[in-house]
Formats: structure tokens, sequence, C-alpha cells
DNA sequence: ATTAAAAATGTCACAATTGTCACATTTAAT
DNA sequence: ATTAAATGTGACAATTGTGACATTTTTAAT
């Protein structure tokens, strides 16, 4: 539970303290205060909701603390291993989570960029897995990468209820690889 | 009767431990001395009402303690609904999931004092649902309770695994209630 | 464009709170 | 029992909140 003083607000936005408490106390910026004085602290996700919200810039030393990781959906092994090795050669960390259950834990454990989701894993419904995530504003920032063997119907209607890419198998390595690129990236 | 040191509260509330102490002693955090050379500890309970008073945001760990709710898991919603009104009546605030990926995400947003899970649900190995909690350290305290149509068996091995409690279809709401109030008052 | 009023931000000094540091002592872990 | 990690303490440094008032920026109307 990061948070910020004021000062060091006011320096991320180039601003006089005073302006910060003004905006903590008007209620544009929500914050809370310490039990001594009262002293200002906001969360640093308030911060940046205030910070979106207003269009203006994101510090770099507030995006995302930790290197960013992949999840790795898939009930198939094999598969997942190998998305895996193709995700480690790029340099990127991955974790592989199988079911569905495994999957929202760790979803919400390691913060992903990337989730790979394999749309055809037996009782599980990939498509309301793309829609609940998208329904919460937490994850908004989080790409999923629809991974399948179904036809194309299928994986346009991944694309319609939210997601981002998708990858038809067999996919080539160079494919997933462009993919998690781009994404990792931006 | 959980107690929190002062090391821990700094950290819960990303302050120095020195102005913790500081609160202890000018009596705007409850808590008391241990007899060597009087390190501090506090109660959960009272750390709790000392945020809630100060509007201070509770960290996730504390969420079960604070706001303690019940997690039903379940994919036939007639049956979830049930479960859910026999815990309101028991007074206990309770969220449904459909599945195992809104399971997943809605343990860890709501942090529920208990989970209850519906063992045959088509596609979803419920198995494995408690195999995969037990292991995580984080949700140690949480009671499991299983609910299955299944033979004795397999609710068997669902204890082994893990689960606190079983309960096999039909269950009284009675037997429910009791469950339920075991577990929300430890 | 010009101008005046309104709203937002900056300045300053002082008092209160919070942070820092080194070191002794206690707890917890092995 | 031994060792590593966490905690308490005092003195002092740094940051923060506040009120009153100065400046700047925005808004609206002419």
């Amino acid at each position: 539970m990061k948070t910020l003083t004021s000062g060091e607000i006011a320096e991320y936005c180039d601003v006089n303290l005073r302006t910060v408490i003004r905006w903590i106390e008007s209620g544009k910026l929500k914050g809370f205060k310490l039990p001594g004085r009262g002293n200002n602290r906001v969360l640093v996700e308030d911060f940046i909701e205030f910070l979106e919200r207003h269009d203006m810039p994101i510090p770099d030393a507030l995006k995302s603390t930790a290197n960013p990781s992949i999840l790795i959906v898939d009930d198939e092994m094999p598969l997942a291993k190998s998305i895996q090795r193709v995700a480690r050669r790029a340099g990127y960390e991955s974790h592989i989570a199988i079911g569905g259950f495994q999957a929202g834990i760790m979803l919400s454990q390691y913060q992903p960029k990337i989730m790979t989701l394999d749309l055809s894993m037996p009782g599980m419904d990939g498509y309301s897995v793309i829609d609940f995530t998208r329904k919460q504003s937490r994850y908004k920032d989080l790409k999923i990468v629809v991974i399948s063997a179904l036809d194309h119907i299928s994986l346009e209607r991944a694309l319609d209820l939210g997601a981002d890419a998708t990858l038809q198998k067999p996919f080539s390595n160079h494919d997933l690889t462009m993919v998690l690129e781009q994404y990792m990236s931006m």
C-alpha cells in the first residue's frame, strides 16, 4: 500500500505544496490524513487515477514498479511451456496458470501486462473470462491475447468482447514474439 | 487474538516506525507493551478501529477482519442465491462467483473469511481449487466449505486436500447456518 | 481586443509532525 | 544455545500544515 506525501506530489506535478493540499481538501484528489496533525497521504493508485482524469503526464517513477510479466493461461502444459520459452527468449518473465481459478488468483497477484488465453480449454469459458476481466476497471490496461484452434468467427467474438489480439493455432513462434513485443513495449 | 507489531503497522501505513510508536504513546492508537523492554503490540481489531476512525485505507490483508464476507462459488445461480439468502439471514455479507476465474479474482479482491465451493461444477476441478488455495500462504486463514452431491469418499478427499468442512447435498439451511456462524466468529 | 471580476496558485514565517541515525536490547528463527 | 532480524530510544533534521496576503491565470462581458 504505497503512499505519497503532499510534498512528493507537489514535486511530481511541479506545483506548490499549498496547491496540492487544496486539491485534496476540495476533493479533487482523493487522500487521507495521518492522525498526528493531519498530514496528508495519497495512495499511488489514487494519484495515478487523478493524473489520468486530468490528462496529466504520469511520471516514469510511478509506472508499474514491478518488472512487467506475462500470464499464460492454458491447461495443456506442453503448449504453455512452449509459450513460456518464446517469452523467455524475448526477455520476458512469465507465469503459467492451469485453469481459471489459478488464472484469477495469479492475475491479481502478478498484475501482468499481458495475459495469453487459450479459448479451447475444456470446461472453462474463455469468453466469460474476457468479458469479466474487461468489466473490471482494475485490468483495463491488461492486454488479452487469445490463442485458439477455433474458427474465425470465434476469434472475432473474442475480439468483440474485448480481447486485444488473437493467434490461430498453429501459430509460429515469430508471430507470438511479435505480439508479445508489441504489447510489452506499450 | 491476533496482534500486530509496531513494525507491521508502520509497513501497513507506509509510515516510519518511530511515528507508530508515537501514535501509541500519545494514546491515538491503542496498544499494550510486552514485559521485556516494552515492545509494542496492537490488537488487529484496535488497529482497524484506528484506521476507520481516521478514514485511513484498510490494507487488503486485513479486509477479512475489517469487513468479513463470504464468497459463494457456484455455477448454479439458484443454489448460489439460496446460499446467499441463508448467509444474509445470519447477518453476513456475501458475493457470488460463477466459475473459477471469477472466484480467483473475487477471492483476492474481497479477502473473504469463508469460501463455499461446489465440487460438482462442470468443467471446473474443485479439488485443484482447494489444493492451490491451500498452498498459498496468503489464504491460510480462509475457511473452505465444500458443498457437493458427491459421495462420502469425494468429500473425504476434499478434506484431505485442506477443506475445512463439507456439506452434502441436499443440506438444510440450519446446517449451513451453523457452519457459517462457526467460522465467521473465529 | 480590453478590461474587470473571479478563481486558482504562489509566498512566507512559524509551529507541529514525521523522518533519520546510531546503538542497545529484545524477539524470533535455526 | 546461537544467530539474525526486529524494535525502542534520544537527539536532531527535514517535511508538512496553516493563515494571510501577493500573483497569476481564467472567465465573462463589453
